[in-house]
DNA sequence: CCCAAAAGTTAAAACGTTTAAACTTTTGCG
DNA sequence: CGCAAAAGTTTAAACGTTTTAACTTTTGGG
């Protein structure tokens, strides 16, 4: 009728019954089903997005500029947790829930990339490496990231340096590590040693503390994200090593304090905002059908220097 | 037809069919619409929950904590950013969109509170003291929270403590002050002198160097969180106090890894399982229709002493 | 073997909107 | 003032399920 006219204002309803029913509308507090509204048209308005970790700063940045971005467009932005094995995606995996989907995860995820296309849901992978056939993504150059990062090491002179990455499910661990290697590399260096540990505190600690106990130590750190980097400065003051007087450290992500909080630790900041801000893009030409645009988009990390790196102590 | 009774499996199909039936919606790929469905049952299978805050470890195990026990009953959970004005939850804000919400937010959301109310949704608030009427609530014991951090100082022997709280938009910040207070009092002492920024380590930061320019220390901070209590650490680092030799300071929240890294702080942990779990246990209660349980539930949260507090140091 | 009850299946209506088509009123020009 | 075009309104069908009622088949007791 001609309520629905007003609701979506067409142009074609006389200003005195727009009037009228704009008016019944405030007096019953109607608001249009967007369930029958789904149904008839096709659309919902909003867009999922799968996030599996939180407690981030890196996410939450990207999260936010998503939920910015979408809301000027007028869509709504549903999140979801990825929890283990559900991919936690699951309530969005309905066509009928969500006009498309932002897959913000550092995991392969083939199955449910997959599953996706196959019920041929719009779906953009953000800070994932993996390539999945024809859905675009959006990363960051890891192996930039490491390279810059060890590089401006070497440039404070030292030679002696490590790397200490994360689990190795992470594509960005064997990137950031490859970059690494090629920056040594280009100097005519080698690395010093490299291990592995989860993205925590307590991971970088005890690398550190057993690298310690083993009397090996570089003059350098280079750490796959902020948290080892703590955990690594935190094994070091235990032990009487200052940072950056006596060792250097370097981490990865800029997470909420690093910056503000002793010692101020120099580290590689991703680019969140352009990274949700194309995502959402890449995600809108897919929904209005337009033509596929190139599968991977790589953008470049900037390195932060603070005060956790110095120049090699020449004892 | 009989495909809904196999959908929904009733018990009134022959299992041949239920075979048969089975069997096609494999091979179709078949998956019901959810919108024709939430259409004609009313309800969506998706609980929404507005949340303000993601980088932070309190909300972030709340939040797990809804998600895990959401998904056990069968309901999915659909989060939503409270970007300042639009009360961020406006997506959930429709009733045809979510079968219940849950607010998570330490500001008062009355507008929202009563919008959600005039809709007829169920709602239930976390974290979140004010007292909307018949709207059931969660909340932690923050004056509790705050006498027993003081009386843990004043155990230490600190006769000279201070409090710096957040915001005063937040209701938990004054009645943390109201424990500081309280404790104090019951010990026959008085306030050092009180303070209050934002919640971040700047904040604390800066109060405490303002502080310390006027020559104005205590020996002991009690801090509205763990951020203004790390930028208290920092600040009091830089001029050469060490924390907790020369002073103590306690925060509040356990957030991320302030327990991993020197000085592993004292703080008040939020029982954040319980509050989420209790939350949703309302929640289901007032979705299916049962009588309203007592208003607001108080929560007892707990003091984790670490190593930023030590007895006074008499020189 | 018949018949009633039980078990299972099919048909029709409903959920609340949008869209397209048919219809009616208004407008403006000669 | 009449008529065609423009503007606006009403009707009907459709979206994909569930629910209720009506119908058909199977089962089992006498």
């Amino acid at each position: 009728m001609t309520v629905s006219r007003v609701l979506n204002n067409s142009p074609s309803v006389r200003e005195s019954n727009r009037r009228k029913v704009q008016k019944a509308m405030e007096e019953l507090n109607y608001q249009p089903n967007s369930a029958a509204r789904s149904l008839v048209r096709g659309k919902t308005g909003v867009i999922g997005m799968s996030i599996t970790n939180f407690n981030d700063s890196f996410y939450d940045r990207v999260i936010r500029v998503v939920n910015r971005k979408l809301a000027e467009q007028g869509y709504f932005l549903a999140l979801s947790i990825a929890e283990d094995e559900d991919g936690g995606a699951n309530f969005l995996f309905q066509k009928d829930r969500v006009d498309g989907i932002i897959l913000l995860s550092p995991l392969e995820e083939k199955e449910y990339v997959e599953e996706l296309k196959r019920k041929n849901i719009p779906v953009v992978l953000l800070d994932n490496q993996f390539q999945h056939e024809d859905v675009p993504s959006v990363v960051v150059d890891n192996y930039k990231g490491g390279y810059e990062a060890t590089k401006h090491l070497i440039g404070l002179g030292h030679t002696q340096i490590a790397y200490i990455g994360g689990p190795s499910v992470f594509l960005s661990v064997a990137e950031r590590k490859r970059g690494f290697v090629q920056a040594l590399e280009d100097a005519g260096l080698t690395s010093f040693g490299t291990d592995s540990c989860g993205f925590t505190v307590s991971g970088g600690y005890e690398v550190a503390k057993r690298w310690m106990r083993e009397d090996k130590l570089p003059t350098a750190f280079f750490c796959g994200d902020d948290f080892i980097a703590l955990g690594v400065v935190q094994a070091l003051r235990e032990e009487g090593f200052r940072v950056p007087h006596d060792i250097s450290v370097v981490g990865f992500d800029d997470q909420q304090f690093v910056g503000e909080f002793y010692p101020r630790l120099t580290t590689v900041r991703q680019p969140e905002a352009q990274m949700g801000s194309i995502g959402v893009d890449l995600l809108m030409k897919l929904i209005h059908g337009e033509v596929m645009p190139p599968a991977v988009t790589k953008l470049a990390p900037q390195l932060l220097v603070r005060e956790s790196t110095a120049s090699v102590r020449l004892t």
